[in-house]
RNA sequence: GCCCCUAUAGUUUAAUGGAUAAAACGAGAGGCUUCUAUCCUUUUGAUGUGGGUUCGAUUCCUACUGGGGGCACCA
């Protein structure tokens, strides 16, 4: 309904704006900042007041007379203000609209502002290497979010990853877990030895330790010997090339240590509710980018250097060069994604590819877009590096201080959400609050929230000072308060005796209910916005608004007082339940009934 | 040295070039015989600096300062 209605004020100002000889006027109408400004607004009076020569509020004030003419239905009043704005007022029918679409179920659904496009998405590409951390947390619910919102918008969206399955990090950790964690530490450090006696080392499960952590170490303990012994390294890259060449029981070994990575890195994801679509394996498609490299030195696209190594040249993309082939005929990072770009393309037709990749990979990533234009892969248009800030901790001085697993300081997200499920569930047990089977069950949805709303409600590009103490505050503009607000309107739902059935009326004048209702019809187009930039923190800050909103009204106004506007008020509390849900669907949060 | 990102209350964060810069935490005051007080009401307090573009700038341009990242055969 106030998608039609802006539609048509759409048209009349660019039909009036035709009468000044202005053709295809760039038409604005905006949700008004402020409750006093009316519900939607345009500038268009001020854009133009020029090209007409006319003071913005005189042209705005003729606009309005012209507007008036028309009398839109559901338009209330339209007025001319200060600067020369022009704001529209709704009727209480039209505010009252989407609680109607809410009693069918046909509010707060998807739209199909991208239909017809398919996406591909990259994201949380694992590190076999590493424990998941903060920093993964941060690209998992970024990229996450990004798969969902394009998809509330009607777009086709892949989500997809890369396992950096093989190569020198790789074999350090095949070392670390050969060297290191043997039960026996005279045993031989011997791949023949360990293929035949493999109950003499340990399991991840028998150190009782999580298998992402179990392989970090390993990785670490390998460094370390590296670092002390350069014997050590010869053996690392022997292993890389015995891999290359298909060595069986090199690849026992690799197979068994990146099942120890994988249990532990998808234990953390499936608990976060992550998902992909396609895993790509870097063994499989990682030689195939030589061959668009030799394609582009044939095309003279690439130069060969003195030394055999391929460089780009980028000079019309004015970004500095870089090696796309060693000396040595071996590929890099950026050979290995030339073939993987074309391959997801060619398998997904996709219209848009998105990478999810920290900002640190923003010069590789423009290189690698411009080289697969150069090889009419695609258009550089097409292809978008998301980036996010980084995530850091709280410095004593106050200021930020990354993460890093040099000082010890990386923190882990289990750690993170099972310091968060502690609180949680120890005021549930002080207070006690459920059965002690549903406390468990309740703190881990609530924690999983907390921490994800505590993510997803900034702005994606800017750096996160994290800070373990505030992200177990469950007061204030958290996912807390916007799940309490939800369990608040089930159960008023669950004590209502009426069923929620017939269509409500619009009262003729609308009492404190006003603001809440009219933060209820902007759904879509926040759902738009987070679609164009690419950030769903625009849904999470919408979902504090309602929830602040209601949470006033309920405080002010008796919902179930037995008189005959109950209707009318449950029928609200339905739809800001029904909204509150599909906002936190969104950003993927469970909701959970009571708590 | 060059390139990219970034700077908002004491703190953590909002604000398609728009109206009085919005919240939360903290600090102060108040509110449950009432639908879940993990709530509500209220006080306090901010756009790094200098220019420019514009009817209008937190937003765009420019210089400076501070912070972060990157710069060819690592991943």
């Amino acid at each position: 309904m106030v998608k039609q209605l802006l539609e048509q004020v759409q048209a009349d100002l660019a039909d009036f704006l035709n009468t000044k000889n202005i053709s295809s006027p760039d038409v604005l109408i905006e949700r008004a900042a402020n409750s006093e400004f009316g519900d939607y607004t345009t500038n268009v009076a001020m854009r133009y007041a020029k090209t007409c020569s006319m003071s913005p509020l005189a042209l705005a004030e003729e606009i309005v007379n012209f507007l008036e003419t028309k009398s839109v239905s559901g338009i209330e009043k339209v007025v001319a203000v200060k600067p020369g704005f022009i704001n529209f007022f709704f009727s209480p029918e039209v505010k009252v609209s989407t609680a109607n679409a809410a009693l069918s179920n046909q509010a707060f659904k998807k739209n199909a502002s991208l239909s017809g496009q398919k996406w591909v998405v990259e994201h949380t590409s694992p590190n076999p290497n590493k424990a998941m951390h903060l920093g993964h947390l941060r690209n998992n619910l970024v990229g996450m979010g990004i798969v969902r919102i394009l998809n509330w918008n009607g777009a086709e969206v892949v989500a997809e990853a890369v396992y950096n399955d093989r190569g020198i990090a790789i074999a350090k950790l095949m070392y670390g877990f050969l060297a290191h964690m043997k039960k026996n530490a005279e045993a031989e450090t011997n791949i023949a030895y360990w293929t035949s006696h493999q109950s003499e080392w340990f399991t991840p499960e028998e150190k009782e330790m999580k298998a992402d952590r179990f392989v970090a170490e390993c990785y670490v303990l390998a460094e370390k010997d590296i670092a002390s012994n350069p014997e050590i390294e010869n053996q690392v890259r022997k292993m890389v090339v015995d891999w290359e060449a298909g060595d069986e029981l090199v690849r026992q070994l690799w197979q068994h240590v990146l099942n120890f990575s994988y249990s532990g890195i998808n234990q953390t994801l499936t608990r976060l509710g992550s998902h992909w679509d396609k895993i790509w394996y870097e063994h499989e498609h990682y030689q195939a980018g030589k061959d668009y490299v030799s394609k582009g030195l044939e095309q003279g696209i690439f130069t060969k250097l003195e030394d055999g190594a391929v460089l780009t040249n980028l000079e019309s993309f004015k970004i500095p060069d870089t090696i796309l082939l060693k000396n040595d005929g071996t590929s890099l990072y950026i050979t290995q994604d030339i073939a993987l770009t074309d391959l997801k393309r060619k398998t997904h037709q996709a219209d848009k590819m998105v990478w999810v990749i920290g900002p640190d990979q923003s010069l590789a990533m423009r290189q690698l877009f411009a080289v697969c234009e150069q090889l009419g892969i695609g258009k550089v248009s097409d292809f978008n590096h998301v980036t996010y800030g980084y995530v850091g901790l709280k410095a004593d001085d106050g200021g930020f201080q990354k993460m890093s697993s040099r000082a010890g300081t990386v923190v882990l997200i289990d750690d993170v959400i099972d310091e968060v499920k502690s609180v949680i569930k120890q005021r549930f047990v002080e207070e006690e609050r459920h059965e002690p089977s549903k406390q468990d069950e309740l703190s881990e949805k609530l924690a999983l929230a907390a921490v994800k709303f505590s993510f997803l409600k900034s702005d994606r590009s800017q750096d996160m000072t994290f800070d373990v103490s505030q992200s177990v505050d469950v007061h204030g503009d958290s996912g807390i308060y916007v799940m309490y607000s939800y369990v608040r309107t089930q159960s008023i739902l669950r004590k209502a005796a009426r069923v929620l059935s017939e269509e409500i009326s619009a009262p003729e004048v609308l009492g404190e209910e006003a603001e809440l209702l009219r933060t209820l019809f902007y759904f879509n187009e926040v759902l738009e916005k987070s679609a164009k930039d690419l950030s769903v923190h625009h849904v999470a800050q919408y979902l504090l608004e309602v929830s602040s909103e209601f949470n006033r009204w309920y405080a002010k106004e008796t919902i179930l007082d037995g008189s005959d506007k109950e209707a009318y008020r449950l029928a609200i509390v339905k739809t800001v339940g029904d909204c509150l849900k599909s906002g936190m669907e969104i950003l993927g949060i469970d909701v959970v009934d009571e708590m």
